[in-house]
DNA sequence: CGGTATTTTGAGCAGTGTCAAAGACGGTGG
DNA sequence: CCACCGTCTTTGACACTGCTCAAAATACCG
């Protein structure tokens, strides 16, 4: 909390803390992970659909997404992740990527190798079973993103996109409750949702014009969270957060 | 392969054994735990949302799928599960079940407490990572999913669902290449497509119409497996398998 | 054989998509 | 500091896929 506040891979920690508990072994243990920094660039490729993935990726600031592609070319964004996010912890197991990941803005990534984050979770069973939960929690997200995608209509699904991120910078320490930048476009929240660009610009300006949202630029703030999460059937229970964040007024 | 044909959890070894190397040490331990048998009513739950999961279910025969429900009552089916596949491994680690799980047709089931596969997973590595890859295969899929359901119109989502489904069915040894019998009325059809039933119902006679497909009752045969999967979008490559399948002609 | 669940069909409608163009914004070079 | 340029956002008109409602035809099951 306080020595190594500055330590790359401390929002890592923190993110693991957000479903499972960890002492201060382990703590130290994933601080003493050896890894490259290095700045990565908007829309630049972080994990590539095909190839084997040697090591592992941290995000310590930005943002990424990972996204998968038709034959026709029309894109679907999978997830969104926010700093301390490990982004190919899922694919550890597995031989080729089945999917991207894209840097959304610029980001200052940790680049771990493989090998060491295998020896730790030999070593350290309560961090292997931190990152399995991290994996199955992903995979929650993604039931949930289907759901969204599948059965909601364009209003709630751009609400239900809009509260999720929101709660999970707030459990992650990242912005108060209330709001938060969005650092994407239209058309990347098209792609998420499963919408045109068109239609998300008239549904968030059909939001904002009924008081559920705020928006500044991609400044988006929440006058009324109660009424916007409910629109979204937003539940964060998939979450699975081990503290119950008061999000909201 | 023969004195252990006819064990309940044979199924389970050959399904990992589709995506994980599996010795016969390992396979002695598993088919060697302990569990449960009973039968299952269609669309009885066998895991219910918001509960904790105390024990992991096999199915034996017969299949079972995920859903996951709004607010307003309207259905999402996320998965679907056939003989062999575990449907509660990956809750293995989380407090509460964050979707449902109910059998499609009626099926024998194998009940296996938790303690005995923790247990197992901590004795044998080999299998731990078997299970981790198993879930992180399952997450893979549900990736592909909501590509499927965000980016394809009706028909290629139809058609991908379809595949998907032969080629898992023919890759755990269950049916030959060429067709099988799809246990799910329309509107299940639908739910796990986002759309509804009456335009399922007209997808599946316009694919018919077209010599994409042949149904005599809910068996499906592929006169045009290359087409049909061209027009699908199928690509197996996300279903992870060690050994890739000759589906089709 | 009767009753229920499923499939099929029709007609009309609504939510989203398409195409196109006009603003607004933000960064860059002169 | 301003003009310029590319990227985003916003708006309009219109088309179309997929939805709703409703009812008939089949299939399934005890």
């Amino acid at each position: 909390m306080s020595a190594d506040a500055n330590l790359p891979l401390t929002l890592l920690v923190r993110k693991l803390e957000t479903h499972s508990a960890i002492d201060d072994i382990d703590r130290g243990a994933i601080l003493a992970l050896p890894y490259v920094k290095r700045m990565a660039q908007p829309s630049e490729y972080l994990v590539t659909q095909d190839k084997a993935i040697t090591h592992c990726t941290v995000l310590v600031t930005g943002y990424a997404y990972r996204q998968k592609i038709t034959s026709d070319g029309s894109r679907q964004i999978l997830s969104i992740h926010i700093p301390g996010e490990a982004l190919d912890l899922q694919q550890i197991f597995l031989d080729q990527a089945d999917h991207n990941v894209q840097a959304l803005t610029r980001a200052e990534i940790a680049i771990i190798p493989y090998p060491a984050i295998r020896a730790l979770m030999m070593e350290r069973p309560a961090i292997a079973r931190a990152v399995m939960v991290s994996n199955l929690i992903e995979a929650s997200i993604f039931r949930e993103w289907l759901l969204n995608v599948g059965r909601r209509d364009a209003r709630s699904r751009i609400a239900h996109l809009l509260c999720e991120f929101a709660v999970r910078l707030h459990a992650q320490g990242l912005t108060p409750a209330g709001g938060f930048n969005l650092p994407m476009t239209q058309e990347q929240l098209g792609d998420a949702t499963g919408l045109t660009p068109v239609h998300v610009n008239r549904t968030l300006r059909a939001l904002e014009s009924e008081g559920l949202l705020e928006r500044d630029g991609r400044n988006i703030t929440f006058p009324a969270w109660t009424t916007l999460s409910a629109i979204a059937d937003f539940d964060p229970q998939y979450l699975h957060l081990r503290h119950q964040v008061a999000y909201g007024a």
